[in-house]
DNA sequence: CTGAAAGCGCTAACAC
DNA sequence: GTGTTAGCGCTTTCAG
């Protein structure tokens, strides 16, 4: 099955014409051609000309994976969540992907399924594929990331920190956030709380767990059940039946999936939303606004988290100094899925 | 600033410990590490063993750029999509990152903002990169796309077809499925419809296009506009006005974005839906049940377009037997959207 | 200003 | 079985 490998071979195999088949037409070294593509130093400008005519009249296009080799990067950068379900995930990707590609740079997206071994795994492997990574909510314990960053090369965290390690993080402010949602609801008159818990290996999730808990303690009156739940719109589900069985008339959800959820299954169960029981989420999601009700939440700025790790990257490639690290305050937008607690 | 490029440079370049480095310490030669590495023919065991050994302690591992060099591949597939804000793509996607992934594979995303132009100049340098490439909704005229293809490599179409080319591609009866939502309509009641038009470059939209058209042709009684309008949320919502105007009662829009749009800015004029106007979207995206009021919709299986456009990608970069393309056939949802004309 | 030559890190014939 | 040799396609000193 030796099929030719000239002009459009079955299977669709790239062509590909050479440095060296456009030096050889042009009638000069591999070296000048590189230096035209290049727009490198000063080429003889009818060399120069001959060389691209020749170039584009062979419709040479440099292989990228020979530069790569030769010049150590790639214009690639990667991009590590753990699901790509969320729409606050793709929204960083977008956020990213957009401000990349402005300057010429690809993205390469991996999804750890919430799984801190295969995180590891694909960190590493995607790191090395790229001229930088993002690590968006890293699910990795302190101790493994710290480990692992030295050998990441250019790094960006967003939603997480390394106090130990200075690699450039763009964070939201997960306690205020949180809080800002729980004085809400208590300023309703609802005095017990139930908090859909996300992934215990979210970063996020242990801030809001803790500053629910600080609140719960500093505030006479206040009853906080913790409900372990997970980060999607099934696992917000299922935890319906755990939400009503736990006397909780305000529900704050690790986020606006998991609030969905729970307003989807609370409706099945015939109980209405915010009259019994209200529901606030996190992160603002687009959909949040378009929900019935629609979903009281605390917004995080998704898209611009994506934008500004690809600034922090870009500064990190050209070894320019790094940009300031900044903590996003949540805001809270109250919408009408919670409401006064009932009597 | 000659950094040394020795353990943990400052900005973290990635050191990379090579395959002659472990040749050296193991005592054998290039060759052999590489066949222990890649699992190659009869090593010695006991060499093999050595070559593992000293690889893990030096902590080895193959640069990939230079195996894409060599081997003339990458474990990569490139993934090009209209709007990455789209959560019908953003569904495509993650079908396409899972299976991938199950096979070992990454993929890099690029987003053309619905530009044929920018798609053009995507797809080319995409596909260049990577081990073959799925074109998602190409806004590229036929001519362009037939012209284009060849060179592409291993290339899967989703939501195209290319009929002069014997490309792989998964696509969605479109006709039938806006004939089915328009039908609906009908039944409902409704006589003067409104058809919110995608871009013009959609093939998806020409199809619907078309199949309403042939529809209100065949019907006596049944009036048809086409609103110019768009794929976007904010399209939908800037319509809401001329859908008002047109004297539709029964909306057929673009996509589910789209039909949100329409939805909320016919609520901000304060137009009931479904009293005084029935909305409809296509795809059926994640959110669809959950809006005010649910949307009806024609559902489409956008995640499996993803993991089928894989299998599809994976056969063709093995030399395997083509597999058959596939047409999938919209399932109307009927929701709360859409209700009987008003009197 | 241009060419020759070495090398990026790996794989694959081809000999021993 | 294992080493030697020659690339993969490009960039980049280093001479001239």
């Amino acid at each position: 099955m030796t099929a030719g490998a000239e002009r459009g071979a079955p299977t669709g195999r790239r062509a590909g014409v050479t440095i060296s088949q456009v030096a050889a037409a042009a009638g000069v070294s591999r070296a000048t051609v590189s230096r035209v593509m290049n727009g490198r130093s000063t080429v003889a400008a009818d060399l120069a000309d001959r060389v691209r005519a020749t170039a584009s009249a062979l419709g040479y296009e440099p292989n990228p994976h020979a530069r790569s080799l030769a010049l150590g990067r790639t214009t690639t950068v990667g991009l590590v969540v753990p699901d790509l379900a969320n729409p606050m995930f793709q929204a960083v990707l977008r956020g990213l992907s957009e401000a990349a590609a402005a300057q010429g740079h690809r993205v390469m997206v991996a999804e750890s399924n919430e799984d801190p071994a295969e995180e590891e795994v694909l960190a590493a492997e995607v790191a090395r594929r790229c001229d930088g990574l993002v690590l968006a909510s890293s699910r990795l314990p302190d101790e493994r990331l710290v480990a692992l960053a030295p050998g990441l090369g250019p790094l960006v965290l967003v939603n997480r920190e390394l106090p130990r390690l200075t690699v450039p993080s763009l964070t939201v402010d997960y306690g205020a956030g949180v809080r800002d949602v729980a004085e809400h609801l208590l300023a309703l008159g609802h005095t017990r709380l139930a908090y859909l818990a996300g992934p215990g290996s979210s970063a996020a999730h242990q801030a809001r767990s803790a500053a629910l808990r600080s609140l719960a303690r500093e505030r006479a009156g206040v009853d906080l059940v913790e409900l372990p739940c997970g980060s999607t719109f099934v696992n917000g589900h299922a935890s319906a039946r755990a939400v009503l069985d736990s006397g909780a008339t305000g529900v704050v959800a690790f986020n606006d999936l998991v609030a969905f959820g729970a307003l989807s299954g609370l409706h099945e169960l015939g109980v209405a939303v915010p009259d019994r029981v209200s529901i606030a989420g996190f992160d603002d999601i687009p959909f949040a606004r378009y929900t019935t009700p629609p979903l009281t939440t605390a917004s995080v700025p998704q898209h611009e988290l994506g934008s500004l790790a690809w600034q922090r990257l870009w500064s990190l490639l050209g070894d320019r100094p790094p940009q300031h690290n900044v903590v996003f305050r949540p805001r809270l937008v109250v919408r009408r899925s919670t409401g006064p607690a009932p009597r």
